[in-house]
DNA sequence: CCGATATCAGGGGGACTGAAATTG
DNA sequence: CCAATTTCAGTCACCCTGATATCG
C-alpha cells in the first residue's frame, strides 16, 4: 500500500476510530448494547429528563434516527418517558433500576477500554492530542 | 453536560471523525460518491488487479460487506474486474477510465478537506498525534 | 481434504428524507 | 401562524453471519 495513502491523517485517524469502536463492541456484547445505546444510556445518566430532540443534537444526528435507539432501549426496559409536566408534547427520558445497572456496568468495561488504549500514553500526550483534535474539529465544522 | 464525559478521549476522538466523515460526504456528495466508495477507488487506482478479499482486508471489513460496495460500482462502471489469469477464481479489480477520471476529481475535493481540516495544524503536531493514534491503534488491537 | 476466494441469502442497527400531528 | 417536538413511513448504504461453490 502506498504510503501517500496509509500515512494521511485522514485514514490515520478513521482506523484509530475504529479500532476503538470495535473493541468496545466487543466489551458492549456482554451487555447487549451497541457503542451509540451505550452512549445514549450515558447521556440520560448525566442529563436526566433530556428529550429525544436534545439527545439527537447532543449525538449530531436526526430526531428520527434517535428515536429508533431510544425505541430499542425502551422495549428493553432500561429507560423510560414520561411527559414533561411543563410542556405537553416533551417526552422526558430516565434511565430504569436497570438501566443504571446496566450502565454502571457497561461504563467499567469501557473505561477498560479506554484504558487500554491510552496505556503507554502519558498524559501530557494526551492533552495535547485532544487539543489538536479539538482544533480539527473547530476547522471542519466552520461556516 | 459534564466535562467527564466530554473531555474523555474516546469521545474527542469520535467527534473528529465524525466531523471529518461529514465534510467528506458533503465534498463527496457532488460525485455521488460516499466515504467508503471513495477509499476503495482509492485502493484499487494504488493497487490495480487487488482482488475482493484483499479489498476487504485493507478496510478492515468481510468480503462480503466489500462486495456490495464494489457491485455498485461495477454497475456505475466506475470499476471492472476480470478473471486473474494465473488463478482461476480470483477476479482482479480495475478502474474504468471513467473510475480514474471520478476519482481524480473526488481526490481534490477530499485533499481540499484534508487541507481545511489541517491548515491551523503545524506539520510537527500532525505527526506527534499521528504516532500517539498509531500507538493507541497498536494498544486497541493486541491479541 | 484444506485453504482461499467468490457469491447468494438473510438480517440488523443506524442514518437519512418526507410528511403529519401536537403543543405553546 | 409559527417554531419545536414527536412520530409514522419509506429508503438506503453498510456491516454482519451462515451456507455454498469453485479453484489450487
Amino acid at each position: 500500500m502506498s504510503s501517500q495513502f496509509t500515512q494521511r491523517f485522514g485514514y490515520i485517524l478513521k482506523r484509530a476510530q475504529h479500532a476503538l469502536r470495535t473493541r468496545m463492541d466487543d466489551e458492549l456484547r456482554a451487555y447487549e448494547l451497541t457503542a451509540p445505546q451505550y452512549a445514549v444510556l450515558l447521556t440520560v445518566d448525566l442529563e436526566p429528563g433530556i428529550s429525544n430532540a436534545a439527545l439527537a443534537k447532543s449525538a449530531f444526528i436526526t430526531p428520527q434516527s434517535m428515536q429508533g435507539i431510544i425505541a430499542t432501549l425502551e422495549k428493553r426496559e432500561l429507560l423510560e418517558r414520561a411527559p414533561d409536566p411543563n410542556h405537553g408534547r416533551i417526552l422526558m427520558t430516565h434511565l430504569t433500576a436497570n438501566g443504571q445497572e446496566t450502565l454502571s456496568e457497561a461504563n467499567k468495561a469501557v473505561m477498560r477500554v479506554e484504558k487500554l488504549m491510552m496505556g503507554s500514553v502519558t498524559k501530557s500526550d494526551e492533552k495535547r492530542v485532544s487539543k489538536t483534535l479539538l482544533t480539527c474539529i473547530e476547522n471542519l465544522t466552520l461556516i
